[in-house]
Parts: C-alpha cells; sequence; structure tokens
DNA sequence: ATGTCC
C-alpha cells in the first residue's frame, strides 16, 4: 500500500495522509490490500456512513470539505440580476447601476427598487433598496446604522440670523469623536434599554452612546433654521408659513462600531463569495451572529432618532417654544416587510420609507430646499423614495472642480448664512432636488416646503 | 459615516 494507490482513489492533500493511517490500521486488523482499497473507495462514496469507525478521521475531514463546498455553492452568485425598477434613471450614474446589479446577483436577493438620489457607496449604492431572504446585510444599511431625519415646526415667531445662529451654536455639537460634557447631557429612556445588556459589544459601546447622545456628527449631517411652508393641513396644523428646525444625524460612533464588527464577521462567513460581491457579504436571520446584527442595528436605529429628539428638545426648551408638528424618518435601515405576500428583509441605504400615508423628509442639500412627503406605498419602489437629492459630484471631485466664490454666491442668492461646512457639501456637489422630486411622483406626494435659513454642519476639509 | 483596527 503506498500513496500511489491511494491518489488513484481520488483522496487528495491532507485526506491522502489520513487514508494511508487508516489503511495501515486495517491491515494490521487483517484485511487484504485489495479490500482496503475497495472500502476506502466506499468511505469516499459515502463519509458520513464512516464516522466513529476505524476511518473517523478521514471521514470527518471528507464531510467538512462537501459541506464547505455546499457552502460555497450557495454563496455563488446568479449568473444575471433578478429584474429591478429604477427611477429617475437619466440621473443615475452607471457605477450605481453596476451596483445594484450585482447585489441583485445575491443568491438571497428576492426584489429591489432604485431610487433618483442614486450614487455609488460601498456595497449597496446610495439609494439602494434591496430586499432579501431571511438575510440581512451590513453594508446593505450601511456604516451609519439609522441615519435619519427630523422636523419640528414651531409657529412663526421673529427670530433674527443672529439669534439663530447663536441657538445652533449653544445647543449643538458637530465633528468627529464629540460628546456633551457630563454636566450638560439630557437623560434619555433609550440608553436604558434593555438591549444594551444583550451583547458584550453593545455593553462595551454604551458609554461611547451616554457621551454622544443629542450630537450631530460629520460628514452631510445638519442642523437647520428655516421656512416651513404647509401646503395642505396636516394633523390639525392649518397650511401656512412657519418656522422650523430640520437635523439630519444618525446613530454616531456607537452605530459605526457596530456595523464595522458585523461586517467583518459577515465577509469573514462568506469567503467563498465572488469578490465582486464582498462588501455585500450577508448574515442568515438562523445563525446567532444574524439574530445579534438585527439586535444591535434595531438599537442604533433607536438610538439615532433619540440623538434628533435630544437635540431638537435642546432647540425648543432654548426657544422656549413647543412644536406643532414633529415628523422624523430613518432612511439608513432595515426593516421585515411583507413583499408580493412573504415576509422580506427590506434593506434601505439611503432610501425613505414611503409606505401609504407615511410621512418623510427628503433634503436638497445646505442651499436647497427640503420636502415634507406623504409615501404611497409603491410596491415596484418596495414603498420606499429618495433620502435626498443625492451627490453629483465625489467629495474629492467636489474638492477639485469647484470654487469657493461660486459656492459663496450660491449661498447669499438664497439667503442661508453657514456655519462650519466644506467645499465636498456644496451645493452644487448634489442633484438638483427638483429633479429627483420630479421623478418619484409616483412614489410619495408632496405636502410641504422648507428652504434653509441658517445652517450649522461640521467643518470640512476644505472651507466655504 | 467614524477619532477611519477592539
Amino acid at each position: 500500500m503506498n500513496g500511489k494507490h491511494i491518489t488513484n482513489l481520488g483522496f487528495t492533500g491532507a485526506d491522502i495522509r489520513l487514508a494511508l493511517d487508516a489503511a495501515g490500521r486495517r491491515e494490521a486488523m487483517g484485511l487484504t490490500r485489495h479490500e482496503i482499497l475497495a472500502e476506502l473507495a466506499l468511505v469516499r462514496q459515502n463519509p458520513a456512513g464512516y464516522l466513529g469507525g476505524t476511518y473517523d478521521t478521514l471521514a470527518r475531514s471528507l464531510e467538512a470539505q462537501l459541506q464547505e463546498e455546499i457552502d460555497q455553492l450557495a454563496d455563488q452568485l446568479h449568473e444575471r440580476p433578478q429584474p429591478y425598477t429604477v427611477y429617475g434613471a437619466e440621473l443615475i450614474e452607471e457605477g450605481a447601476r453596476a451596483q445594484m446589479d450585482v447585489a441583485m446577483r445575491l443568491p438571497v436577493s428576492r426584489s429591489g427598487a432604485l431610487m433618483p438620489d442614486a450614487h455609488v457607496g460601498y456595497g449597496l449604492p446610495i439609494g439602494g433598496v434591496l430586499a432579501a431572504e431571511n438575510a440581512v446585510i451590513p453594508y446593505g444599511v450601511g456604516v451609519d446604522i439609522g441615519c435619519s431625519m427630523r422636523l419640528s415646526v414651531f409657529a412663526r415667531g421673529s427670530l433674527s440670523t443672529a439669534e439663530a445662529q447663536q441657538l445652533l451654536e449653544r445647543h449643538t455639537r458637530f465633528g468627529a469623536g464629540v460628546g456633551w460634557d457630563r454636566r450638560e447631557r439630557l437623560p434619555h429612556e433609550v440608553l436604558d434599554d434593555p438591549d444594551w445588556q444583550a451583547l458584550p459589544l453593545l455593553r462595551h459601546l454604551h458609554d461611547k452612546a451616554v457621551t454622544q447622545l443629542g450630537t450631530s456628527g460629520s460628514g452631510n449631517h445638519f442642523a437647520e433654521f428655516g421656512r416651513f411652508t404647509l401646503e395642505q393641513e396636516q394633523n390639525g396644523v392649518p397650511a401656512g408659513d412657519y418656522l422650523a428646525l430640520l437635523t439630519h444625524s444618525g446613530s454616531r460612533g456607537f452605530g459605526a462600531q457596530v456595523a464595522g464588527h458585523y461586517t467583518r464577521l459577515a465577509e469573514a462567513a462568506r469567503p467563498g463569495l465572488d469578490p465582486a460581491a464582498k462588501k455585500l457579504s450577508w448574515l442568515s436571520l438562523d445563525s446567532e451572529e444574524g439574530q445579534e446584527y438585527w439586535t444591535a442595528m434595531n438599537l442604533a436605529g433607536r438610538y439615532a432618532l433619540a440623538n434628533h429628539e435630544q437635540i431638537h428638545q435642546r432647540i425648543s426648551r432654548a426657544l422656549k417654544m413647543t412644536p406643532l408638528l414633529s415628523v422624523s424618518n430613518s432612511h439608513n435601515l432595515a426593516w421585515k416587510q411583507m413583499v408580493d405576500g412573504r415576509e422580506l428583509i427590506v434593506h434601505r441605504k439611503g432610501a425613505t420609507p414611503a409606505a401609504r400615508g407615511q410621512l418623510g423628509l427628503i433634503p436638497g442639500s445646505m442651499a436647497d430646499p427640503a420636502f415634507l412627503v406623504r409615501g404611497r406605498g409603491e410596491p415596484a419602489a418596495l414603498e420606499s423614495a429618495s433620502h435626498g437629492a443625492g451627490r453629483q459630484l465625489g467629495r474629492k471631485a467636489a474638492e477639485r472642480s469647484l470654487n469657493k466664490r461660486d459656492v459663496q454666491q450660491y449661498l447669499k442668492e438664497r439667503g442661508v448664512t453657514l456655519i462650519g461646512g466644506g467645499i465636498d457639501e456644496a451645493p452644487q456637489a448634489y442633484k438638483r432636488i427638483e429633479q429627483v422630486i420630479a421623478a418619484q411622483q409616483p412614489l410619495v406626494e408632496v405636502l410641504g416646503r422648507f428652504q434653509p435659513q441658517v445652517v450649522r454642519m461640521d467643518t470640512g476639509s476644505e472651507d466655504i
């Protein structure tokens, strides 16, 4: 008996050694070479039948390989993408379409849609909506889990630009890593949520979450005062002009760390996945990691909404006014939703939930209007709408191609006062919100329009 | 998006 006999049977790699060892043991039991080779062929055909005996180690190794092959087969992309609906195709660059095509080739993908603000992101494009079966994709939600909008509408009082500026400077905090000092913090029930105790990672992140609650972060996040025009009566608030506060913020460092942690686990769980879809690695909701992500993601979603509540609470108190109307919505999250009669996991990565009658907020840019909308529940859009205007220029392209004076001129023409901000967030870096709203007329109805007047953002890489 | 590696 030698390696040649073994390899002739089709054994490879470490299995050759395991097979030779087992053959040696059978030989010692008095079997002939011919009999042993016949047994080895059977072990190879049906390893499960030889677990626990003389061939146990070999059978285990073969079983593990079979399982791996089955897993990899299950992770294979479909050759062609499942069909999906695109809104405002003329506004969407090819790269975003290509990313959505890859997402629609995942074996877990069942349905999808692309919103008119779509542009390239990591994994799923921003403005992408993806319905998966019993699976959740961390990068289908994005890094800023629970990123969301909130609008507070106040009676129209006399608030000067200087007063608005002072309120934003005193009662909001911007920038990566920032939080409120201990003596400045406000309580919120989300910090007592039992889910913080559900996982070691969440227990660990609780302190950071306490510090950062009620802060706004960086990038495209903002807090702004403006004039809000309600076109039709809403919840007892008559049509007309109002003062309003609009904020865009997320789950800060807490959500970012949850996203990073589960993205790594998801990628590690799918080593055989096509490299083109690596960032779309999913977690089965039947797996422990999938359940953990679901718990952590939903906590980050509630935390982000609480974050807005505190920002609005601080400003309302300072204004000594109670909002007449409040609206909020998450636009980076996954939901369980019925799609064509079955429950799927609908990921919205930069997309506003727009079920029939549901209110949502779609901002334009630091100097362009934001819209209060009501969903029409369009099934082909998986009951969604855009989450904003969407980028026309990437951050670097904006820094290269836009000049400061043009941006200043744009703000001046619209009477916008800016605190902080950067050229990478210039209005000219975004698609025209009017076109984006027009392209989703089948998805949402416009109820009101907000014109920013005093805007606060984090300091960008290059100021305006 | 986030002090860009728990």
